[in-house]
DNA sequence: CATCCGACAGATA
DNA sequence: TATCTGTCGGATG
């Protein structure tokens, strides 16, 4: 089992902190995991290990370490040992020296170096990661050109909205085609299809300065664009249109208005003209529409665009990456290379939610440049002087898109595509094949991918039997519950029939799902981007269950990575790539960390995105090891008129003291955690004639009636008969409180107890009775493990649930001087606490400001906790895990045996 | 009646 | 504008 980076991290504070000259190299050692037999020969100073000589160390193909005095050069000292004989004999990965007040070190196959402080060294952790099997992953940056263009384009939008009345669809509509044919041209003069700056340069020169007749010019070009070399109605046209060619009719077919331009709109027109458009990535098109599109049409289906980046992190592990190690071990072999060649040839890609194109578009060009790549490799191997064209058609290449529009887009971008890389092969080879006339495009079908066929938009093989080697890739769309039109719902009802519970899951499952089956029936690979939810909380059972039954596994995954791209307003989301494939060998979690993003090689890809098992927790509604039960909190949902503030309740009590006595303190998630106060009319057994007798209190309830009246869901509505109290009335003597959403960057989820005097929301989870003992379970390493890995998140942050997480947790069974230890250190926790009477949990359990006490009384618990499951010392979170799953399997067994005709609460069937 | 979630939402730096 | 961190109550079982 791996070491997990969260362990590195906290050893490497450890060990970079007053670091020990004599110790340093073996804590450090141990931080990325080399076995302690290892650590113990080199300190006793056995050199059979140890291949450097004197007082330094040096493992063969990992590290070589070296302390010098202060003031010595590091650099120079590092250099000197890179370049030495005993470092390039033992292949070693990292040369290191230091002073102890700096540290120098080179990353000899990644060419890397990195200089830091020793007090700085923690935070650099990830520099070493390799040494505990970690490796940087290559990937794909913005092109800056992408940006610079729709940032231009961005201002032409503002300039022609300003001047035209855009507030009807249909507005926009033609706005939208309007820039698309725009942007074609712009593309066709700098890559051929035009000539040289054609259109730009007849603006510049036929239209009036002011803009006012750009539109006509327009209007006349669109027509000749769309009028056939030989139409006679091009005779009538100027001179300087007809020089234009007949494009294609697909785009300028239809006959749509055209706004009107000002002087500076039309002088910022030109100004992208003179812009060097063929460095652009045609799926730019899609980034446009995102970034210059009206703000109540975003969010809308299918104007989600993807980054080139992201597209890379979901293609290049599905297909590229494995070709182009095929074309590095074919590299001297002429029959091995035209055999890649026509592999090539008999590749589909298919996008069945394609939107404008950017995948399909994106793998075609990288297919391309592989290609080439294979032919440079056969040109330098045969001696003959053969002639290779590309035989990567567009036809290999599939999708399905709902709008109309969008579709109409991607097989004119696909074109183009093709056109820019014939023009890169020409300049490469010399020679291409002509892009003129149009041949075969992208094989794009428009309509619902929820209902169509997939067989027959993407057929497996050439029909006389010989199967094509099929990729399905893409980014569908993502609408969690509430989210869904009632045709959307009916479509996911059709695909996920076999889920009970179908509505619990993204609309975005349907993909994965559809996907999965038409992987197991070809044999074919996916890789789609998914929101997380589908990789945590409830949803993880009811996807992942079913698919894996099918021998199907994850042969990669990007774990949960906050989504991102170069629109104005970007998505608010976190994304997960998932691929899946019956017959992949390798698999490889990828996982980002700061601005790089790092693969790691591992057995399996749990549907938790974890390096472990398959095992997957299902919600249930009863405590497995049956510890006391959690409930909600109290819903308000009375539009505030029973929530008070501070100067709200002392006003009341102002008007009438006695209504104090149907006060009490309101605890949200935010309250119990960032401190604050809030007050709450807790009327539970007033009478009709206790709340007469405040006429600011009677206001208050008449108002809550009205709001809950006004709801669209029926239960709020019936709530209204009771508009003096809150949807829940759950008021204990004494109780925990957990919040269900609290930041990811605590250790520990606080929690708490409280008393009758206080009114916890619906913000927290609450367990009615819960004392010392439980509170020293719930806030031990051990639980907030288990936390991490099977709740929900809120993007990122932890959602704590009743039946996933509570409900789900294998309890230890103890007895009472173990449970007598427990409450001791889980008190010490409590008092610690009060030792910093004016600090917030929040900041409290800040890891960044968490008191040393503290941290100190948790630690002393988490390992009584731990005990109690068993007595050798858990190594990392990844050991933890792996019991309490083996634990729970157990539990859910014996459970099964006990009364096999009682089912647990499963969705899946 | 109970509760998980939001191609988020609101506050703060 | 980027960063941080949890509201509110609907939709759903």
């Amino acid at each position: 089992m791996a070491i997990s980076q969260a362990r590195i991290i906290e050893s490497m504070e450890q060990a970079c902190s007053n670091p020990n000259p004599d110790e340093f190299i073996f804590s450090f050692l141990d931080a990325y995991g080399f076995p302690k037999s290892t650590i113990t020969r080199l300190r006793k100073g056995d050199d059979s290990r140890n291949v450097a000589s004197g007082d330094d160390i040096g493992l063969k193909k990992k590290l070589y370490f070296r302390s010098v005095p202060e003031g010595t050069d590091l650099n120079a000292e590092a250099d000197s040992l890179k370049a030495s004989e005993v470092v390039s004999r033992n292949d070693i990965r990292f040369v290191i020296v230091t002073d102890f007040k700096s540290l120098v070190a080179v990353d000899l196959k990644a060419e890397e170096r990195l200089e830091t402080t020793m007090d700085d060294l923690d935070k650099q952790y990830a520099f070493f990661l390799p040494l505990a099997g970690y490796e940087k992953a290559v990937m794909y940056s913005e092109h800056p050109a992408d940006v610079k263009a729709s940032e231009k384009m961005g201002r032409l939008f503002d300039l022609i909205r300003e001047r035209n009345d855009l507030s009807k669809p249909e507005d926009i509509h033609a706005l939208n085609v309007f820039l698309t044919r725009l942007l074609f041209c712009f593309y066709a003069e700098d890559t051929g299809i035009f000539a040289q700056g054609q259109m730009t340069s007849a603006i510049q020169s036929t239209t009036q300065e002011d803009g006012s007749d750009v539109d006509q010019f327009f209007s006349e070009l669109f027509t000749v664009l769309n009028l056939e070399d030989d139409a006679p109605e091009r005779k009538a046209m100027a001179a300087h249109f007809q020089e234009f060619p007949y494009v294609n009719g697909g785009l300028f077919e239809a006959d749509e208005p055209i706004p009107e331009f000002g002087r500076k709109a039309r002088r910022l027109l030109i100004d992208c003209g003179n812009m060097d458009w063929s460095e652009i990535n045609p799926d730019i098109f899609g980034s446009m529409f995102q970034a210059v599109i009206d703000e109540e049409q975003r969010g809308d289906l299918g104007q989600h665009y993807t980054s080139v980046s992201n597209i890379m992190k979901v293609i290049q592990p599905l297909f590229l990456d494995k070709l182009y190690t095929e074309l590095e071990k074919s590299r001297k072999n002429e029959r091995k290379l035209k055999e890649l060649l026509l592999r090539l040839q008999n590749l589909r890609i298919f996008d069945p939610a394609c939107g404008s194109g950017n995948f399909l578009i994106i793998a075609y060009k990288e297919l391309r440049k592989l290609e080439m790549e294979i032919i440079d490799a056969l040109n330098t191997v045969s001696d003959q002087t053969e002639m290779y064209y590309s035989g990567i058609k567009l036809s290999q290449f599939h999708g399905i898109e709902i709008d109309d529009f969008a579709h109409e887009v991607a097989v004119l971008s696909l074109w183009l595509a093709e056109h820019q890389m014939n023009m890169a092969f020409k300049e490469k080879f010399g020679y291409a094949e002509a892009s003129l006339p149009l041949k075969d495009s992208g094989h794009i079908v428009c309509g619902n991918a929820l209902s169509l066929n997939w067989d027959n938009v993407c057929s497996p093989s050439d029909g006389k039997g010989n199967p094509f080697e099929v990729y399905i890739c893409g980014n569908p769309p993502f609408l969690g519950h509430g989210t869904r039109s009632k045709e959307q719902i009916s479509d996911m009802q059709t695909v996920l029939s076999h889920v009970k519970t179908y509505k619990l899951l993204d609309f975005v499952a349907c993909w994965f799902w559809k996907g999965s089956l038409y992987v197991e029936k070809y044999n074919a690979e996916l890789s789609l981007v998914g929101t997380s939810s589908i990789c945590q909380g409830q949803q993880v059972d009811l996807l992942w269950t079913p698919i894996l039954k099918k021998g199907i596994r994850l042969h990669f995954a990007h774990k949960s990575f906050s989504w991102s791209n170069n629109a104005k307003d970007k998505a608010a989301v976190h994304v997960v790539v998932v691929g899946l494939s019956a017959k992949a060998k390798e698999v490889n979690l990828y996982e980002k960390y700061k601005s790089d993003t790092i693969k790691k090689e591992v057995e399996n890809i749990s549907p938790y995105l974890l390096d472990g098992g398959n095992t997957v927790v299902s919600i249930r509604e009863s405590q497995i090891s049956g510890s006391p039960k959690m409930i909600f909190g109290n819903m308000p949902n009375e539009g505030g008129n029973l929530i008070l503030t501070g100067e709200e309740r002392a006003q009341l009590i102002g008007e009438n003291p006695e209504s104090a006595a149907w006060m009490k303190k309101l605890v949200g998630a935010k309250e119990f955690l960032q401190g604050g106060e809030r007050w709450c009319l807790w009327l539970t057994g007033a009478t009709k004639n206790d709340i007469d007798r405040f006429p600011s209190i009677r206001s208050r309830v008449d108002r809550v009636r009205e709001k809950r009246l006004a709801s669209k869901d029926a239960g709020t509505r019936k709530l209204a008969e009771r508009p003096h109290e809150f949807r829940d009335l759950n008021n204990p003597d004494s109780f925990m409180i957990i919040p269900s959403v609290s930041s990811e960057r605590r250790k520990y989820v606080p929690i708490g107890l409280f008393g009758s005097d206080v009114i916890s929301t619906n913000l927290n989870l609450i367990i009615p009775g819960a004392g010392l003992y439980e509170f020293g379970i719930l806030t031990s390493e051990m639980h907030n493990d288990w936390m991490r890995t099977v709740a929900g998140r809120l993007e990122s942050r932890y959602r704590y649930s009743a039946t996933l997480v509570y409900n789900t947790f294998p309890w230890p069974e103890i007895n009472d001087q173990q449970r007598k230890t427990i409450e001791e250190l889980a008190e010490e926790v409590l008092l610690v606490r009060e030792d910093y009477p004016d600090k917030s949990l929040s900041k409290l359990y800040d890891p960044k400001e968490m008191p040393e006490p503290l941290r100190e009384a948790h630690k002393a618990l988490d390992r009584a906790v731990e005990k109690l499951y068993r007595d050798k010392p858990f190594r990392d979170a990844t050991e933890r895990l792996e019991h309490l799953f083996a634990r729970y399997e157990k539990l859910i067994a014996e459970e099964k045996e006990k009364a096999p005709a009682k089912k647990t609460a499963k969705g899946s069937n």
